[in-house]
DNA sequence: AATTGACGCAACCGCGACTTA
DNA sequence: GTAAGTCGCGGTTGCGTCAAT
């Protein structure tokens, strides 16, 4: 016999993640560590699958995660990545800190894709579309959805600034009522946030996500490949989970903030 | 003001590699 | 050695938002 099944489909939730399901998945593994996805929904009291907790930690949660746009300079290492690795999303993300594979695999097939076949680049073999053209055929659909869509690519380019530019999105009006209901929720857990900086042994919880989470590895692979010392690693660390301690702050009294009409 | 189509992002799905009983 | 579970990855989808008409 093998171990036992990842989770049970029957009953478990799906869909979009609510304020208090991240709640209790970030209290949890804040608490506990990450020893085992299939046990954390059970242990953290969430009807989802551990495969769903996972991807929602890494993609959303993870302490070290970078918020915010790509830069010119990031997008240009994208290209010069993708260009030797090629969809090899999680190697590429690797080289970005703060970075997950699904936010550059997003950014590449929503803007950067277009930026290349604009420039006259094929995306998939970063040559010039013409030449790519005459050494495999199938990539004339991409020169000619390139040219059909010149007007979408300028408003695209005149979006991208905007998102650059952290505006409020009229969509977070209409979620007024549901963060005034989760606002308890919310100072609980600025509440255990700030037990957790008074009493949390950062050491061997980092030594726990060391150890049992090869994806939160990961993320530190860079500095700890530029940091030989492991003291100096540690360090790091404590740094990246301190600064996002401060992010979270920052997130929450936006919330606040928001409330308040500031 | 209403409609429609494109875009962007979060989440899901399915598969392969690896692990474990 | 093997069957079955876990994990991670890449592809795809669904849905909310926005801009054009």
């Amino acid at each position: 016999m093998g171990r036992q099944p990842c989770c049970d489909k029957v009953g478990l939730k799906r869909g979009p993640w609510t304020i208090e399901e991240d709640h209790k998945l970030m209290n949890f593994i804040l608490n506990n560590g990450i020893h085992c996805w299939r046990t954390v929904p059970k242990l953290a009291g969430l009807l989802r699958c551990g495969k769903s907790c996972r991807l929602r930690w890494i993609n959303y949660l993870r302490p070290d995660l970078k918020r915010g746009g790509f830069t010119e300079s990031e997008e240009d290492q994208i290209i010069q990545l993708h260009s030797c690795l090629g969809n090899r999303w999680s190697k590429i993300a690797s080289h970005f800190p703060g970075r997950t594979d699904n936010e550059i695999k997003n950014h590449w097939n929503t803007r950067i894709k277009k930026k290349l076949k604009l420039l006259g680049l094929d995306p998939v073999t970063h040559k010039p579309i013409d030449k790519a053209e005459k050494t495999d055929g199938k990539n004339k659909m991409t020169s000619d959805s390139s040219n059909s869509s010149n007007k979408q690519e300028a408003s695209l380019e005149s979006k991208s600034e905007d998102d650059h530019g952290m505006t409020v999105s009229p969509r977070k009006d209409e979620k007024l009522e549901e963060i005034q209901v989760t606002l308890d929720d919310t100072n609980d857990l600025l509440n255990n946030y700030q037990m957790l900086c008074g009493s949390f042994d950062l050491d061997s919880w980092l030594n726990q996500e060391t150890n049992t989470s090869s994806s939160y590895t990961s993320s530190f692979s860079v500095e700890e490949s530029n940091n030989p010392s492991m003291g100096e690693t540690t360090s790091i660390q404590e740094e990246s989970l301190k600064q996002w301690i401060d992010s979270v702050d920052s997130f929450l009294s936006w919330d606040s903030s928001f409330l308040l009409g500031i």
